[in-house]
DNA sequence: GTGGTCTAGACCACT
DNA sequence: GTGGTCTAGACCACC
């Protein structure tokens, strides 16, 4: 369970990617405890606060929920943390395909773009 | 000179990055004079002072230049503008590829949900 | 629009809760502006973060939304705060039934105290 | 004697309250033991400390008393207990109506739901 | 000025 | 030790 933050990127919401992602490939499975707040907000190296708000925010869609005084734990419905692991997946495309718009790209150039770009 | 904006994704970062695009495309070509800030804004139903933040951030970066009292131009040498633009570019994909790895997704997969994606 | 918090309760739901309050008594229309993070903040002797957190929790239940730079409004659609206030005093006095059950107190004799309870 | 804990609820608190509540009720009498920390907290499902906590609570507040080795006691003077009981049925009420009144509900408003509230 | 995010550190109840 | 809440104060982009 290694965690890459990029800290001039919205953390928490990286945060929630990545528990989404871990979920989608199995790393944690349903009723699986994850690290405590304090735990991972030191192994990420942030504030204990924004793992708070990121574990809180997956509460409210259903992919954790809390036992106050012994940790956070991942849902045994999966279909949720999927679902907003889709939505979050659409929402960053569209608003990268909007990004490129603007910049005078089309459709087709921005896939051509995509295709051949090289890490 | 139509301005197409969301008003729910950064108003000053779609202005500057459209502005380059019409620079890119020859739309505005070297020594053009801009809508001023006040019409623009009124054609996009935007605040004035983000039209002024956004033609203030082009001109540092040598897009554009001002005459005070009169107006916003184009700079004469266009280069530095396709080389606004390409870096705006470079830094939307580099982005969006590192979102998509935060929600699980190796640079192949990106690439062909990016191929078969419908606007 | 005056606010009375007390401390020793939990301001974030006090705050939601009066707001919901407000909302269903016409008080605050839709599209209504409230007042600033900041001001609320200072008004009501809390800090920001506080003020912050409960229009954030009433964004994700549809009862206000923001808009970045400007402020914080009534949603149109009134019903959903209606709906929630509807839920938090389920909720409320569910839970009151529960903790004078613990005491030792049958439904009959909670309501007997409820009736004649001088505030 | 048999304990009915809501683990979402507070589990400390309902253990003092139900056993001032036992022992107004006389099914608790002066000098009985009470159930040992472990087996209560087995058949509590809850844990030890819990338990350790509440009784420790309810010997400061004058209504058990320990005999170190042995187990916990009901103290002599019922009194306490049913002071220590009154209060917090009265904390709990106050708390009540302070949680409606957010809601905007006023003094008779709140009678009249709780009278017609079906549990 | 506005909201949005993050850091830092404190206190509480519960395990 | 755990989560939950709150305070204090900082920085950013945007209006």
């Amino acid at each position: 369970m290694k965690w890459k933050l990029d800290k001039s990127r919205g953390i928490c919401a990286q945060l929630c990617a990545q528990i989404c992602a871990r979920i989608a490939a199995g790393i944690l499975k349903p009723g699986d405890k994850l690290l405590s707040v304090r735990e991972l907000a030191v192994e990420a190296g942030v504030n204990p606060n924004t793992v708070q708000h990121a574990f809180t925010q997956l509460e409210q869609q259903g992919v954790l929920y809390s036992v106050p005084g012994t940790g956070w734990f991942v849902c045994e419905d999966t279909k949720t943390a999927l679902q907003v692991r889709r939505e979050l997946v659409a929402e960053k495309v569209t608003a990268f395909f909007s990004d490129m718009a603007d910049l005078g790209m089309l459709p087709g150039e921005i896939k051509e773009i995509v295709k051949e770009w090289k890490l």
